[in-house]
DNA sequence: TCTGAATTGACAAAAAATTAACATAAGCGT
DNA sequence: ACGCTTATGTTAATTTTTTGTCAATTCAGA
């Protein structure tokens, strides 16, 4: 299917794309140039129309692009037009905050099971889902055809639920635990470790300061 | 002082190395080769050279790198050896999460106010500190020399609360929030957008799926 | 102290990503 | 219908990033 390999650079660039067009669109706006993208999202043009022909001819010479267009077949290539069921797999803060996300829910992220291995928040329940203990994990992944784990456990056990959660027939993993993961090729993982995000950003703060 | 402009690339790497060198640390390994580290970390020995070499001669030759030294040079560049002294900027699910991770104190990332604009989280504690109302956000950040603001709030309010952040001085925002932040080129703005980051992974489970 | 093995740091080459340029196609006004 | 303008899609050039190579340096053992 798949032709040419498409790189991780111009995916991580689709959803901010997509929030553009989708505030374009909100606004009542049905026609873009991809000259006008560029000055409002400070990217050039023709990295634009570059990414965009990564995935085919959207637009039209001489007119531009149709937001609304534009906007569903970026959905589309994000796989935003089918629904994800998933589960989180820690019932901490973390966990807890990314389950109140009802936007996530509107995009066809579905949450639909919450793990702990604590007792003490087993049976409680948060945004009407309630918390099962970590024994029933496997058999509710494979009963609820689940597709993504949400990973929001302390690192030391992160490793060894992955790997359940692998043997399991979850697809991806959505890693917010401060290890890489090593799984097999087939399952994807997607990680967000805040606190390379905020080194980062203290990295940043350094430099400017070096500037002067 | 900076010669050369440092890429963000080679910065985002520079986390990752640090957890590594970390757990060698730990595990009592006083001396590591780029090559042992490459197997480890499953990037090119010549990469983890190369980064290490856009920030001065670490190692040496026929011996390799000693990893605590590594280790503490790494952090310094990070800004890791100073104190930061940060709020919180909405004490929702995400906010009150970030607060009670008590590793981003250990590394200097220090928590010393929460705000939020509801009235009815006003006054509650969390982590030690409590919540208070948004109109005591800009003394609060001059009289306590406050670094860097994070952003957990919805998107409507961000860019403007961002504004009036930019006004007491923050030096840097985490930014939570899902929109650009427009601020001025001497503050530094770090996003951490997670539905973006939910999608590349729905992207990815698309993409192995038509492989077949 | 000398020799061989190990390993960096620097430079060169290759690959990837970004930007620029332009021919081509569509729209729009007359 | 015709020509002018607009703006894409595509190819080429440029820049950046990554990988490969190797001389130079250090360590370790005899």
């Amino acid at each position: 299917m798949e032709e040419k390999e498409i790189s991780q650079a111009v995916v991580s660039r689709l959803p901010r794309y997509l929030r553009y067009l989708g505030e374009l669109r909100d606004e009542g706006i049905e026609r873009v140039s991809s000259q006008e993208l560029s000055d409002i999202m400070q990217v050039t043009a023709s990295q634009i129309r570059q990414d965009l022909n990564t995935f085919g001819g959207f637009g039209q010479q001489g007119y531009g692009y149709n937001v609304g267009y534009l906007y569903d077949e970026i959905g589309k290539i994000l796989g935003l037009n089918r629904e994800h069921r998933l589960v989180i797999v820690g019932a901490g803060n973390l966990g807890q905050a990314l389950v109140n996300y009802t936007n996530f829910e509107r995009r066809g992220f579905l949450f639909r099971g919450i793990f702990d291995h604590d007792p003490k928040v087993c049976g409680k329940e948060i945004h009407g889902i309630t918390v099962r203990p970590m024994e029933e994990m496997p058999d509710f992944i494979r009963e609820n055809q689940i597709d993504i784990a949400v990973l929001t456990i302390p690192k030391t056990s992160a490793v060894e639920v992955a790997k359940q959660l692998a043997a399991c027939g979850v697809r991806g993993i959505w890693n917010f635990a401060h290890v890489d993961l090593r799984l097999p090729g087939h399952i994807q993982v997607e990680n967000v470790h805040l606190s390379d995000s905020l080194m980062k950003l203290s990295y940043n703060l350094s430099s400017v300061e070096d500037e002067s």
